[in-house]
DNA sequence: TAATATTATGTCATATTTGACATAATGTCA
DNA sequence: TGACATTATGTCAAATATGACATAATATTA
């Protein structure tokens, strides 16, 4: 958000700031969130990419389509293992997945 | 280990061949075990950078002293979101997570 | 060497993550 | 529009990860 519409939306009573500030997020915390939620995202994409349905993916990963749903909206009670275990299983490689956290 | 090596051990009776073939580990696997290894590491490295003592960390990050040890051993018990919160709190910015990922 | 500090390993009760299921919500296409 | 495919959300029992503790093993230093 850039500095003029933060003083607007101050201006109406507004306290504009970060998520991290908005949930109360430490700033480690904050780029734990942020790192996960990429993962997320690029599972989605490398899925799509392939033409799979989450059941598919389910499938391969010897999961469940509801807990893909979860892993792509990244869900507090989803893991950044499974994420990683689940990417591997769509081939990504290290480089893959160290680009992605970067 | 080079072919040579290889070559001499199989001559006397040992199946020579990579860690993953050893502990019969698909190629996800092997990654997966890796990158968690490298992570273990650079954990080590970095607290020992800061003259921390395992139990130092521990209370850094609200754990045990037995739990960093196991986290520096890359122990089948411990997660990756565990050893990526630990190198956050180290002061790890994500890309030098990506970095000891690739 | 002995005393002390640090790290490693095994175990436990508790907390979190898991796959699975039901079903709601949304998208797609005839 | 309606039928069908796909994705989202809530819940559960089982599996796994957790901090904590005891104590063994190893390193460090007097």
């Amino acid at each position: 958000m850039n500095n003029k519409k933060k003083a607007a939306l101050e201006q109406k009573g507004w306290k504009a700031g970060t998520t991290a500030e908005f949930l109360g997020l430490s700033d480690e915390e904050a780029t734990y969130v942020e790192l996960k939620l990429s993962l997320a995202l690029y599972l989605q994409k490398k899925r799509r990419a392939k033409h799979m349905t989450q059941d598919q993916l389910a499938r391969l990963i010897h999961s469940s389509q509801s807990r893909v749903a979860k892993m792509e909206k990244s869900d507090p009670t989803i893991s950044i293992d499974l994420l990683m275990k689940s990417l591997l299983a769509l081939g990504a490689s290290r480089s893959e997945l160290a680009r992605t956290i970067s």
